[in-house]
DNA sequence: TTAACTTATTTCATTGATTGAAAAAAGACT
DNA sequence: AGTCTTTTTTCAATCAATGAAATAAGTTAA
């Protein structure tokens, strides 16, 4: 049956609600007066709607605000401790955990190997132990907990709760969040790795203040997060993102039979290592990581430098096509490659300016964020934070 | 003051209102109890809707349905008469222009050369004559239009009726809605050609029952509109859809200085040209437009078939960049170019298909459906009708 | 100390769209 | 003419937003 949204009392509630526990949550913290004046609302449903939110511990008052002339203002902001989050990061070796409070202030953290990778009920079991080990030093219970997040990387249908493909676990159709669900009795939530570390840089990062906006991932993979309309795009059944299969036309002397090769091949992490054994053979003993390129770089090697700087270049002109093609009003660039720094991020730089079409660039603001493991956890587990505030309107309509 | 959608009453009934007439749009006619179901509407609030829809003249009864053991359903459907829209599109050389009813039905057509393209207040004149003689030869007075609307290449900001940047006609910020609507003394809208288009195709045609899909023009230039959730995507500041500007990498006997090119230059109608030029110089006076290529082709000629071909296969792989990225339901394939017949779309479809990531394919339908003159035109008056049909509900929240 | 003043917040009567039960309408069949 | 079935309309109840009026809470001046 197709869905649509129909206008309702109830509809109308939960929007006003829901608009003003955002605009509390963007704002920091901020008065009824306040309050009224951005969300548009009258006196009456500012004060009845913010007694209600007072009611179910969703938001604190916090004091008082400056002399005016009259009554001062009450100030008020979200409840951190309004209920917490778990999130989990499924890496290629090992499970990384997070425990966060409303805010997504981290409160725990610790990571674990992953021992079974196909046999699924192994997996969730071991994953419960971990769940529930971080929860127990956090003294969070249970059941304060809002539910579980987790990221992977891969095409995800977070609709369906269902991994439909992970190249990394050799998984197809997995259907992870219904598996962890029933072995915790908490809501599980499963989402593209990149897409949660989106979640957390609208919801508490960069993006808070941008209706439109996309955040590329350099690492193991090349990956992007695309918010639109302050509301994450997944694609139609959640394959959005797969920017690191982005085709580029190579020259010549390319391996690939057509002349065409992925972002991916070109210019990840791996790329940068595979490139520079290629051209320097003996250092494929002592060059296993983008720590040591760049090392290697830092003590004046050309072709570290040249390697890191191609890739800089291919992701530059990548980031362009996306630039012009959805014109967003912030890019963030994050992932573990950043730790390149400028070897990568000035020939990016240059490369991106280069290919925008126009000046639409002009009015692009681009911020660099690196990404550690903890910010992984922290995406995931925002995963689950974001649900609360999410708009009663998603989906305007849907085709049947 | 950023603008946020609170509920109220009234946003409720501009809601269900809107629903409902989409809802007879998309069906194209039904019963107020087909209406209930598919809405989920209440039966009173169906019943007086309708009864204002009717009252209003938006939508007429067409007499009874199949009998099924009781009363007999009352058909409705779109009253055709509703309004009518006027649609420009200007080309390099002339303006197109079309007058249409309701359902976007063409009702009269023409054309006529654009003489002063630097001079604004005469172009608007002169648009405004044509725009008075089609009205006259279809016998519309100029109050049944909803108003007209605008199509043309580059980048506009639809939003303040601005042509941004216009390459063809060397345009900068300049306000034409403001500057046509002030002779008309009628609502003007403008709006990115191929966008138009893809307006079009989403309100009554292919992409009807799609609530995200792409349009992708292959022409003089190569342009994409984009559908996300059921709404046209503009990019944050109208500049979305550049598409022809996207950056390919070349082979190493490229022209360009740093072995980039964008997909404009490498595969559109000029650019098969123009490579069919620098293969064979002798041609370079009888063969001047893409008709004539085919005609070549055709006639077993090799190099035109090459052309097209190559054509083909960098178009299908910079689609395939954009279904990897953005993952659509449906792929329209549309503009002048289409002409090239199976020359140009085989080789399209096989790179499409090659570069596509994993199964992200496999769902995604693919339609062509060449475009003349007439459509570019009926493309401008739907924007003009999708005004009608918008929902109230556009943009969920504004970053402030 | 008290009264006047200013501003923030709460209270409350009014409004009006949805809702769903009941009534009415419309036709076919016996 | 009466019965039956289905569709559509009518109408009383509900409840969230609205905004004016009342109240709260403080400062300042007398």
């Amino acid at each position: 049956m197709s869905k649509f949204i129909r206008g309702n009392r109830d509809l109308v509630k939960a929007m006003n609600r829901n608009l003003l526990l955002n605009i509390i949550r963007r704002e920091g913290q901020l008065s009824r007066k306040q309050l009224m004046e951005i969300s548009g609302l009258s006196v009456g449903s500012v004060s009845g709607i913010v007694a209600e939110l007072l009611a179910n511990h969703w938001i604190l008052e916090i004091g008082e605000g400056e002399f005016t002339g009259g009554r001062r203002q009450t100030m008020i902001k979200l409840n951190s401790s309004a209920g917490y989050a778990v999130g989990l990061k499924l890496m290629e070796d090992r499970v990384v955990i997070a425990v966060t409070n409303f805010e997504s202030t981290i409160l725990d953290y610790r990571q674990s190997p992953i021992t079974s990778r196909s046999n699924y009920a192994q997996l969730v079991a071991e994953l419960a132990v971990i769940i529930q080990e971080v929860l127990d030093t956090s003294h969070i219970a249970i059941d304060q907990i809002f539910g579980i997040g987790i990221g992977l990387a891969g095409v995800i249908r977070s609709n369906e709760g269902i991994v439909h493909h992970s190249p990394y676990f050799g998984w197809r159709e997995v259907p992870l969040a219904q598996l962890l669900s029933r072995q915790i009795q908490r809501p599980v939530f499963i989402e593209n790795d990149v897409n949660t570390l989106t979640l957390t840089e609208q919801l508490f990062g960069a993006g808070r203040h941008y209706s439109d906006f996309v955040v590329m991932t350099i690492g193991r993979g090349i990956g992007l997060g695309i918010v639109v309309s302050n509301q994450l795009y997944q694609g139609s059944r959640g394959g959005a993102g797969e920017f690191g299969h982005t085709v580029l036309l190579q020259s010549a002397n390319g391996n690939h039979p057509m002349g065409f090769t992925t972002l991916e091949n070109a210019a990840s992490d791996p790329a940068v290592i595979t490139n520079l054994h290629r051209q320097q053979p003996k250092l494929r003993q002592s060059l296993k990581t983008l720590a040591d390129v760049v090392s290697l770089a830092d003590a004046g090697n050309e072709s570290a430098k040249q390697a890191l700087m191609q890739s800089g270049e291919f992701l530059g002109a990548a980031l362009a096509n996306i630039v012009n093609i959805l014109n967003p009003e912030l890019v963030i660039i994050s992932g573990e490659g950043t730790i390149a720094g400028d070897y990568r991020l000035q020939p990016l730089m240059t490369a991106l300016k280069q290919y925008t079409f126009d000046g639409l660039l002009d009015d692009v603001k681009i911020v660099v964020e690196p990404t550690d493991d903890q910010a992984w956890a922290r995406g995931a587990a925002s995963l689950v934070i974001s649900k609360v505030f999410e708009s009663p309107i998603i989906e305007v309509g849907v085709a049947n």
